[in-house]
RNA sequence: UGGGGGAUCGUCUAGUGGUAGGACGUCAGACUCUGGAUCUGACUACCUAGGUUCGAAUCCUAGUCCCCCAGCCA
């Protein structure tokens, strides 16, 4: 019961966790996810937010939700709000520890001050242009800035007045008072505040000068007494800041900084960069675009909390970059959603099928399996009439190899239904294209009928027309046609990699009655087809689904190495 | 040519001096009223070169390659 059994049981972050509990350097964890609210959270975030939340649940410690709130120029409310609502949905509960960097905005400038008084900080009036020459490069150290030596009083008297909007933006920028040689860059007198007349999301024109991250993050988590602040690599090299900060300001507690590799999948970006341009240019619809991997958008393609948790947990933790697979992300939802969607047909390119010897104007209510996955999904009913839908592609005139599906003269089972022979076809007399098929029926197969057990090559779908309930369906595909959206010619950038296919709405769909009360948020298996969901924007009237992926298709496999030759 | 990290199947990830394992993927087969699911089998890896050791992915030495850092972003 102690053993965790899951195959991805260990990661390096929990090594370092359990280590301090077990020294008692901490008898209880405290953990927090710390976004900045100026966007919408996508997958990446939703691994940071398993390991954060995940590793507290599993020690039995907290995991506080903080607004990473520094930089009034960026962040929104609208983004708070949507933050707490996918942290929410994604199945996490940071009970009442929610807070905001801005929360202690006055704290923070108490330490500063006292950090000055100290001798460890002073107002610099460099330029940002200046400083940056003054910053030195790589391999060169910086210079000192001649505004570096100013009296304690001096630089107490200007911070006041930093705070108290005397200056322009710009103007001065308070500064660590550490090592403009040092061969970390981060370490070279980094910013502390700097001079900002914008109203704060949630302060308002309260300040006019704002904490940076270097050296609001640390001492926001020693405030909240986090143990264990995790991270992704990037911040590698800041931790000696972070340390610094939590050292000379005297904060209450010095949390650990743990990095860990961010998550990258195959075709698509994450990048927040990224994706505000693909919103604001239009490629997609919004950030609850399903071709996005924003969590609204994963919620709207119909991904489950369930599915992208698994995912999360069995990606690991580590430190090494990679890529992993979509093909992964996409095992996991479908294994969930195998599990729990009901089953139904639906045809999305039908194709008119007439029964012939099926007697006119009848119409039998047959008895469908919901989910044989699961039992007591129980059953449905389904209308079969003379004049049914079938897939366009279930059809055709000349089969190529291996195609099982209906041909002229063969035999195929209509699911639920009979077994139907075609016995001719009705063609468009200018295009040659097939409009009709005409198939005859063996009244003694219809399932759980006397020659239900016969063998025939294939059982395909279809929708009795007369009851068929109209819909709409977007098919999705990768947003990128590259695994790397980033490997593009000389001089383009990664919208080259677009994929023109990456959406494809259909509009002729017809569904199975039993789908009339359908709302938004439901998900079904189309059978041989996929997962699909239904749109928010779907109506009574309009259904519409997306689907969320398609079911592995081994025929579609066959086809393709054929086509591959 | 500074500093900080990292290199294990195609991909992600275990391993902490003692048979390199799992998952996805791919291929083949079984089964199937979903060409789904399920089940079986196969596939493929320790960056390189030395060294220590009975024994090295693991320890040592020297390389190579990749990522991050010069915001008053986070």
């Amino acid at each position: 019961m102690t053993e965790p059994e899951s195959s991805t049981a260990g990661n390096f972050v929990r090594e370092l966790v359990e280590q301090d509990l077990q020294t008692g350097k901490h008898g209880r964890i405290v953990t927090r996810f710390p976004p900045e609210p100026n966007g919408y959270l996508h997958i990446g975030h939703a691994k940071s937010i398993c390991l954060n939340f995940g590793i507290a649940q599993e020690f039995h410690g907290i995991c506080h939700l903080r607004f990473d709130d520094t930089n009034p120029t960026k962040e929104e409310v609208e983004y708070v709000e949507a933050i707490q609502a996918d942290v929410r949905w994604l199945g996490f509960d940071w009970a009442d520890k929610m807070f905001y960097a801005s929360d202690y905005f006055e704290r923070l400038y108490q330490y500063a001050v006292q950090l000055i008084t100290q001798g460890k900080a002073y107002v610099d009036s460099l330029s940002a242009d200046e400083m940056r020459t003054y910053r030195g490069t790589l391999t060169e150290p910086g210079k000192e800035s001649p505004y570096r030596n100013r009296s304690v009083e001096e630089n107490l008297n200007l911070f006041s007045r930093m705070k108290a909007g005397e200056f322009p933006d710009g103007t001065h920028v308070l500064r660590a008072k550490i090592d403009m040689a040092s061969p970390n860059i981060n370490l070279r007198d980094p910013a502390f505040y700097r001079i900002r007349h914008a109203a704060h999301h949630r302060t308002g024109t309260q300040w006019c000068c704002y904490p940076t991250y270097d050296y609001a993050h640390p001492l926001s988590d020693a405030i909240e007494g986090i143990t264990h602040s995790i991270c992704t690599l990037e911040f590698e090299d800041h931790r000696p800041l972070y340390d610094w900060v939590v050292e000379h300001a005297g904060a209450p507690c010095h949390p650990r900084q743990i990095e860990f590799a961010r998550l990258n999948l195959t075709f698509t970006v994450m990048s927040k960069r990224k994706l505000l341009e693909l919103v604001e240019k239009g490629h997609v619809s919004g950030w609850d675009d399903p071709r996005l991997p924003t969590l609204k958008g994963l919620r709207r393609r119909g991904y489950t909390p369930e599915a992208i948790r698994a995912f999360c947990e069995h990606i690991g933790v580590a430190k090494r970059d990679g890529v992993v697979e979509m093909a992964l992300l996409e095992h996991f939802i479908r294994e969930d959603l195998n599990r729990r969607a009901p089953r139904v047909m639906a045809v999305l390119r039908p194709l008119k099928v007439i029964i012939d010897n099926y007697p006119e104007g009848q119409v039998e209510e047959l008895e469908a399996v919901n989910n044989p996955e699961d039992p007591t999904a129980g059953t449905r009913t389904v209308p079969f009439s003379r004049i049914l839908y079938i897939e366009q592609e279930d059809f055709r005139e000349v089969p190529p190899p291996k195609y099982f599906r209906l041909t002229p003269g063969r035999e195929v089972r209509l699911r639920y239904a009979y077994i139907v022979k075609c016995v001719g076809v009705v063609k468009d007399e200018r295009t040659g294209e097939v409009v009709e098929v005409h198939c005859t029926y063996d009244p003694e197969t219809r399932s759980g009928g006397p020659q239900a057990q016969r063998k025939v090559k294939s059982t395909i779908h279809w929708v009795s027309a007369a009851q068929a309930l109209p819909a709409d369906v977007c098919l999705y595909e990768a947003l990128f046609v590259k695994a790397n959206p980033g490997d593009v010619p000389e001089g383009q950038d990664y919208t080259a990699n677009l994929n023109p296919h990456s959406l494809e709405r259909l509009t002729g769909c017809i569904v199975e009655p039993s789908l009339a009360g359908a709302s938004p948020g439901n998900r079904y298996q189309f059978e041989r087809q996929g997962y699909f969901c239904v749109d928010p924007d779907s109506s009574a009237g309009r259904l519409v689904f997306n689907r969320t992926v398609p079911l592995r298709d081994s025929w579609a496999k066959i086809e393709k190495a054929r086509q591959d030759g």
